[in-house]
RNA sequence: UGGGGAAUAGUGUAACGGCAGCACGACUGACUCUGGAUCAGUUAGUCGAGGUUCAAAUCCUCGUUCCCCAGCCA
């Protein structure tokens, strides 16, 4: 966790980093550091709030005696599940951080927070309206034009007393009345045109169960919760800065611990929706298998996908954090997908797309054992047999009938070596009614045993994987691609919706691959690189009769871009 | 025509009045038992107009563009 961590880099801090470094300068809040990452659990994790975990975990983690806290922020009893609240655990868990005992709900503040309400109203800061929602909203006035005064403005304090205790005595259907903070109907920022602080919902909590009939709202709850936890930072996302005004004007009213909340630019990635809104509608509408479905920006998807925390964190690391809206482009996910990969994964030969490949001058009844390298980024991997044998699956990517001049795999007449097995010779195809090949022959050089060059050096241009026939496991591949087939799947024409931009081959299932047997005992989540293919990763959905792996990422592939280009 | 923010290569991000740098991408080339990895190189930027200054991405003025806010959501 060293190496993503940016106060071990020599570079700049990034402007929040900063902000709490000059605060340990001046001695703001006596030492600490004291972050927090409060998502409302009503969705899964995403790429987005990873970001947010590793600044709130890594700024605490960086500094001496710095703590993070996992606060749940469950202010709404109709949106939050106990399921969500677990997938978010297991998620920050899984990233690598660890809030130790400090796991914080807003509902555990619901008394302290009923008792400030209470207070506010003793001190003639907050009353009572009856007005309806639609009422509310026409009073808020807009933009341009002040709000007005609700007529329910000066009720006496002793009234605000009684209707609120029976606010929460269940006196009153839901949306009745609400309690709202006195503060100025004229006020330029809306938020502080007499904000909602309580709403009445008969609603069962996750937690509280049926203990409360009124909720306070999240502007109620936010920064009173962080003051109670004597956060000393309160890291959030852009669209909090025009309600900071109000989180101060509470703070002050109650006369409690002020935090200081920074804001900073949520994360948006090119080619996938990133609001918990569209995830869930992506979900709900079957258009993924799940909030866990490989192409999804969660974290739970990236896990299935075969992303590594590591992979992650060092993007979380190398996006950097600003106030400027923008969007990183995903190639930047994979480039630190692919880089840690790269140093990690072990090496293993799969065939996705099998065409049989018979060595003639091979003895039928033989079978070697080569020496294959299972990471050549890590010596320490050594090495593993895998079986060679007469009749062997390769590639139908890698044979041409009649290959162009750049094309550096087999063909008639051509020769390749067989990684770790020897160089071959093509000498004849066999094609079936469809005019499709279907069968190789070739000869083999005994002088190259291992994929060595021969005495004569002799050399090829191309090295192609392969398994053996007999000794290969079955196994189905699942090749995904962006989920979107446009950068922005928001940017929709009127009347559009962004699922129109969905990508209809974001999945291919390959059923028949063939994978070396070394991969027999493959567990869920395991993860590999298929040499010249790519970095898979072994679903859940995987057994041992049927493997199934998940395609992680493509390896870098140069042919394919210069097929492109023609 | 209200308030709050923000603008630096294609993308993301540094430079805190003193040589505009880094990463990704793209493009060359070298090397290679993965057309992988690695290495070397090329490409390309301060939103605009004024001003202050020996010196401005940075300070000032006036513009322009983009984002957020009118939930009893968070």
């Amino acid at each position: 966790m060293s190496s993503d961590n940016p106060n071990n880099a020599s570079g700049p801090l990034d402007f929040v980093r900063q902000i709490v470094a000059d605060d340990l300068g001046t001695g703001k809040y006596q030492g600490r550091v004291h972050t927090r990452f409060p998502p409302e659990p009503n969705g899964y994790l995403h790429i987005g709030h990873a970001k947010s975990i590793c600044l709130n975990f890594g700024i605490a983690a960086e500094n001496a005696g710095g703590l993070c806290n996992l606060r749940f922020d469950d202010t709404n009893p109709c949106k939050e599940e106990v399921e969500y609240v677990e997938s978010i655990k297991q998620d920050v868990r899984w990233l690598g951080f660890d809030w130790a005992d400090r796991e914080y709900y807003a509902s555990d503040y619901f008394d302290q927070l009923h008792e400030w309400a209470v207070r506010l109203i003793r001190k003639g800061k907050a009353y009572v309206c009856d007005l309806s929602a639609d009422e509310i909203r026409e009073y808020r006035g807009t933009l341009t034009q002040p709000g007005r005064n609700s007529p329910y403005r000066d009720r006496s304090i002793e009234e605000n007393l009684d209707l609120f205790a029976r606010m929460r005595a269940g006196e009153f259907p839901d949306g009745a009345r609400t309690l709202r903070a006195k503060i100025d109907m004229a006020a330029a920022n809306v938020n502080l045109r007499d904000p909602v602080m309580y709403r009445i919902l008969h609603a069962t909590h996750h937690r509280t169960g049926d203990k409360w009939c009124i909720y306070p709202m999240y502007d109620f709850t936010h920064g009173q919760s962080d003051s109670i936890e004597r956060i000393t930072h309160s890291i959030c996302t852009l669209e909090f800065e025009n309600h900071r005004p109000l989180y101060d004007w509470y703070i002050d009213a109650l006369e409690i611990y002020h935090p200081r909340q920074i804001e900073f630019a949520r994360l948006n990635l090119t080619y996938t929706v990133m609001s918990k809104r569209r995830l869930l509608e992506l979900v709900q509408g079957g258009h993924v298998r799940g909030w866990d479905d490989p192409r999804m920006p969660t974290i739970s998807g990236l896990r299935r996908r075969g992303y590594s925390p590591e992979a992650i964190r060092g993007f979380c690391s190398v996006v950097g954090v600003a106030k400027f809206n923008s969007t990183v482009d995903i190639q930047l996910l994979e480039h630190c997908l692919r880089e840690e990969l790269n140093r990690t994964s072990p090496r293993v030969m799969a065939v996705l797309r099998p065409l049989k490949l018979v060595i003639d001058n091979y003895p039928a009844d033989l079978v070697e054992e080569m020496d294959a390298v299972n990471n050549p980024e890590d010596p320490s991997a050594g090495t593993r047999k895998i079986p060679f044998s007469r009749e062997l699956w390769i590639e139908q990517d890698d044979f041409m009938e009649d290959p162009p001049k750049k094309y550096f795999r087999l063909g008639p007449g051509r020769e390749v070596r067989l990684r770790y097995g020897y160089f071959v010779r093509c000498t004849d195809f066999v094609k079936d009614a469809a005019n499709r090949v279907v069968e190789v022959h070739a000869t083999y050089d005994p002088a190259t045993r291992g994929g060595e060059s021969p005495p004569d050096g002799r050399k090829v241009q191309g090295t192609i994987h392969w398994v053996s026939a007999a000794h290969a496991r079955p196994a189905e591949a699942r090749l995904y691609d962006h989920l979107f087939t446009v950068e922005d799947p928001g940017d929709v024409p009127e009347g559009g919706h962004f699922t129109d931009n969905l990508n209809p081959r974001s999945l291919e299932v390959v059923p028949r691959c063939w994978v070396e047997p070394s991969l027999a005992a493959a567990r869920a989540g395991s993860r590999c690189q298929f040499e010249r293919l790519g970095y898979f990763c072994v679903d859940p959905d995987s057994t041992p009769e049927r493997l199934v792996f998940n395609r992680t990422a493509t390896l870098k592939d140069t042919w394919a871009k210069i097929q492109k280009r023609t």
